[in-house]
DNA sequence: GTGGTCTAGACCACT
DNA sequence: GTGGTCTAGACCACG
């Protein structure tokens, strides 16, 4: 047993999975303009050159582009956004299937479990 | 869209959760006796103090019990544990849930995709 | 008519393209330890940071790979340096006709240019 | 490897390659007169003297000439426009064939590759 | 010693 | 004002 103290992600990786879960879940849709490295940084408390570094990974990944002064948008492809989508869905099922996993249930009591949870949640009224 | 940047849980939770994820998956068996607080506060680079708090905590859930001059040790209690790691469980799945549905997936899409992932995993080797 | 003073490739593009040129030539071989950021911002005269920048490109492209503490060292798979290298040359190959475009010469004008260089190359010693 | 970070080729050589370049691809005229020194070397944010040690250079490679008072014009030889073009390129394409001989390709491989991106550029539409 | 991350602050080009 | 690049220097984890 050890402790994982501060496991945390980068905070360029948290700002990529935040902007990335923003634009999946229709927080941010298609086109919207995304505000400036430095307002962000700002808000977040954080210096800019991190910001930077998480956009340009965005960028690579093609769910932002870049207009020189205007600022960065996201981008129109909804292809692509619907792909990025359930890329973001699979990695949080395996990462949850695998915590699972380690509590000692198998594939099969998990599934039966959250089918029970679901049923349980759609009687009682909500949470 | 706001950054919630370090959000950690305190470290005391953190040490209440991992030692009862330890029992719960068998990695700490029940009667089992746990390290020192001092010991503990050690390998982990932590105040004892620290750790104390989270004993109290586990004591309280009666997964451990003390000793006077022996020590700590997991409860001999197996319904207890076994209602400890299905509470565990419970929560990991609430909060799978909750994570699906902001990334807008409904839960029976969520049951679907995890069913055909399960699936995957089996036809292919591991990974 | 208007001048290009300093049209530089950002400092660390013109690393990613040394170390991905000398690669290509053989002049790194597959499997080589390549020197230690420090080091290579010591020899250049620039920044640690440029260099990492530089670094993680590469490695993103998959021509480099990271081991911990012991450094980095170029990728052992021929086929991506292969790759790799028919990609500058066509890059390089590009850019060279846009130049011979630009001082007006068609593209068979161009190759006959070239098939001329390289037989007057061979009659005559060398350069 | 070393690395040539910031090897610019001396600004007024910048300005006579330039120069003969425009004139190579005919977007400056035989007899054009050309703008004033003075004109330039605002233009482009650089030294007057700058600029005019680069039309030296070119007054003596005979590509324009000095009429007292009225300005600099190119040159009406067009025979010594040709030569000048045929010069730039054949230095092009010498640097070219080092680039690509550096990285490691023979000079068949170079032109057949070259053959075979025109070939490319045509069947498909741009790009 | 290695790489990885982050901050603070600077200058540039573009419009 | 925007993004893009760079420097200087710091701290961390790993072994």
């Amino acid at each position: 047993m050890d402790f994982n103290i501060r496991d945390d992600l980068p905070i360029y990786s948290q700002v990529v999975a935040q902007i990335k879960a923003g634009i999946a879940s229709g927080a941010i849709s298609p086109g919207d303009r995304i505000p400036s490295a430095r307002e962000m940084a700002a808000d977040a408390g954080v210096n800019p050159n991190t910001i930077q570094r998480a956009m340009q990974e965005l960028e690579r990944d093609g769910v932002i582009y870049t207009q020189r002064t205007a600022g960065r948008f996201v981008t129109d492809d909804i292809d692509l956004i619907a792909t990025m989508k359930h890329q973001l869905a699979d990695d949080k099922i395996r990462q949850f299937l695998h915590t699972m996993a380690e509590l000692g249930f198998t594939e099969e009591e998990t599934v039966k479990m959250i089918s029970f949870r679901i049923q349980e949640d759609k009687t009682n009224g909500s949470t």
